[in-house]
DNA sequence: AACGACTGGGAATGCGCTTTCCAACTAATC
DNA sequence: GATTAGTTGGAAAGCGCATTCCCAGTCGTT
């Protein structure tokens, strides 16, 4: 190791020294410099507080927290925190740590459950107060054993006294457990609720770009989408299986754009999510096509980052912050679920120009 | 406090409670399971992992962090996780947190010194391996006093040890700082480079959309603009000031769309950061102006979301993923700063169709 | 056979803080 | 003025783990 390595831990002065300097015992020094039931006299206190300034004292969280078990942080499992949709909720879910005066700690995981598993693990380690699952299930039949694994793993998260909360849909294999609990997001309903009113305008062929197999918002949406349709007695629209990204799309859209032209009139596209939806259109406008004029096109989402695309995505909007939010505060509350599950997540469904006929 | 608070904290098995389980001292234990230089003897091994298996046994990573003095956590300050610039950079220093095994906590400012400072104190006090800030500096004088605490903050936070990682400039009032580093961005060159090639094609007047008066990275961009318009022998270009967003440029464009037009032939707009020219793009478009037929715009970063907007952004290509894994590592770094900072961070400047003339 | 050099396991200490539990007072009550 | 209730500061016992130090065996020398 070279010479330069003298990393010196000068070591941050502690409640002992403050303690001393001020001429009063380690407890009362504890009491008011951070919050107790019991407040030292004025004079003490300020003796205190003077002594811990002027030696720069800064309390040791680690320390705290293993004095009185509660850390103070939440755990964050999202895909890919430079994904629009996970940094949205991700926002949500700072906002709400902050009003609860606690930090969060953040992993990103490849989206399979074994990530998954593994953060959960490092979160229980570090005795995180909550869990926050951001990231869509998978009911891939290769993933059973992983899905498997990480409900074990959350299940004695849980029994530890944990607790957490998943966005959409639940842990696969995991039990109703004390401090576990569920934001319901509604894709299949408002999935449908956008193939009725895509139906009802669109008379050409339905083509649905989903994500991959086996991923269960991807499933959903899809699920709902088709049964919008056979509501409106259209038949069954064609499903793509693709990454559920940009690039995804992109690739489907080239597909598309490549087949032969008017089988049945214009086709009408729901991508599973905006940005695949946007990587459709790009594709579809590399390959000279124009949306809505040859394509019409729409996602689910609605990213705020795409206000300004063009043509205007129609779409399925998601109050992702407040999901983020809601999920956190809830995982974080000790009533019970029912009281915020009536009050659950409502989207909005919103047509703009890339869907529009004629 | 409500009947269904009895939140039972069953408790986490503790090492001690293995270690009887399996039969030995938790000295041993502590040895076999969590990585020690003695490895106790196979059979002994043996018997502990399993009694720990039985027992779902975690670490509690807060004690080990009081016991080593070393927490495995690297602190990320950022302005708004949701903003893809931010989120980019997030998503590198993730990267190279997990590399380094360690995990990262967040934490979002509202991009005042005095935020940042706060968030310092957080970081400090979970004694956090290191810290990364990624948000702009401000220079403003209103600013100068959470400036000083902030250096404050941050200086003793490194002389008790801790790792502190900047992107771009410099903190204010911080002085050179065993295991201090800045990873320079050269925003002042780059856009000089953009200005050149701009002036090179474009007649018509230059305006700069800015962000505040005071703010660092942007004021770093205005002043090489300028600075590459002076040398291609152009006037210097007027500069509006607004916030350092989407909806500002969305504001500085409606102004500059509701200006009489042709004022010395087809205006060229500098924004300073992608989503700004966005904004500005929206605005204009919104009152019938077209880029670039009507005006040219070019913005900074490329932000990789605005792959697929149109027209393509003419702008200044930043690695902002490798930028968070760098100041990332170069933190975690004993390594003198000499050693990276020669093959700093490089950007390119990419003209593209938003600037085309003709 | 006797000695030193190792080796593997355990006892004990401490990391920095919170929180009972106590003891010493002060103030209030009859 | 004596008794009780109410305060206030301190001593001490952990929280869960890593680690230093020590001791009893083992093995290899000469």
């Amino acid at each position: 190791m070279s010479p330069h390595m003298e990393r010196n831990p000068v070591a941050a002065s502690t409640l002992a020294e403050v303690a001393k300097l001020a001429g009063v015992s380690p407890a009362t020094a504890s009491r008011v410099l951070n919050g107790s039931a019991r407040t030292p006299g004025a004079g003490i206190a300020e003796r205190v507080r003077q002594a811990a300034e002027s030696l720069g004292y800064v309390a040791n969280a680690q320390a705290q927290a293993l004095a009185k078990s509660s850390t103070g942080l939440i755990g964050l499992i999202v895909h890919d925190i430079a994904d629009p949709y996970f940094s949205a909720i991700a926002r949500g879910v700072q906002s709400a740590a902050r009003q609860e005066r606690r930090m969060v700690l953040l992993a990103t995981t490849d989206g399979t459950p074994a990530g998954e598993k593994e953060a959960a693990a490092a979160f229980a380690a570090r005795r995180a107060d909550a869990i926050v699952i951001a990231g869509s299930r998978s009911t891939r039949a290769e993933d059973s054993a992983a899905n498997g694994e990480l409900a074990a793993e959350l299940e004695r998260y849980c029994r530890n006294g944990g607790r957490l909360g998943v966005v959409g849909q639940g842990i696969i294999g995991l039990p109703e457990t004390e401090g576990y609990r569920t934001l319901p997001v509604p894709n299949e309903e408002l999935a449908r609720g956008l193939a009725a009113e895509l139906a009802a305008a669109h008379t050409g062929p339905f083509v649905i770009v989903a994500g991959p197999d086996g991923l269960a918002t991807s499933d959903e949406r899809v699920r709902g989408f088709q049964r919008g349709l056979a509501e409106a007695g259209r038949e069954p629209a064609e499903v793509l299986h693709t990454a559920f990204s940009r690039n995804g799309g992109f690739d489907a859209g080239t597909q598309l754009a490549g087949r032969p032209g008017d089988r049945g009139g214009r086709p009408c596209i729901f991508a599973g999510n905006d940005v695949m939806a946007i990587g459709i259109v790009a594709a579809l406008r590399e390959r000279g096509l124009s949306v809505p004029g040859e394509a019409a096109v729409a996602g689910f989402d609605d990213i705020e980052w795409l206000r300004d695309f063009r043509p205007e995505l129609s779409t399925v909007g998601l109050p992702l912050e407040e999901i983020g939010r809601r999920v956190t505060l809830g995982a974080l509350s000790d009533l019970p679920a029912e009281d915020d599950a009536a009050s659950g997540i409502t989207g909005t469904v919103r047509l703009r120009r890339s869907t529009e006929t004629a």
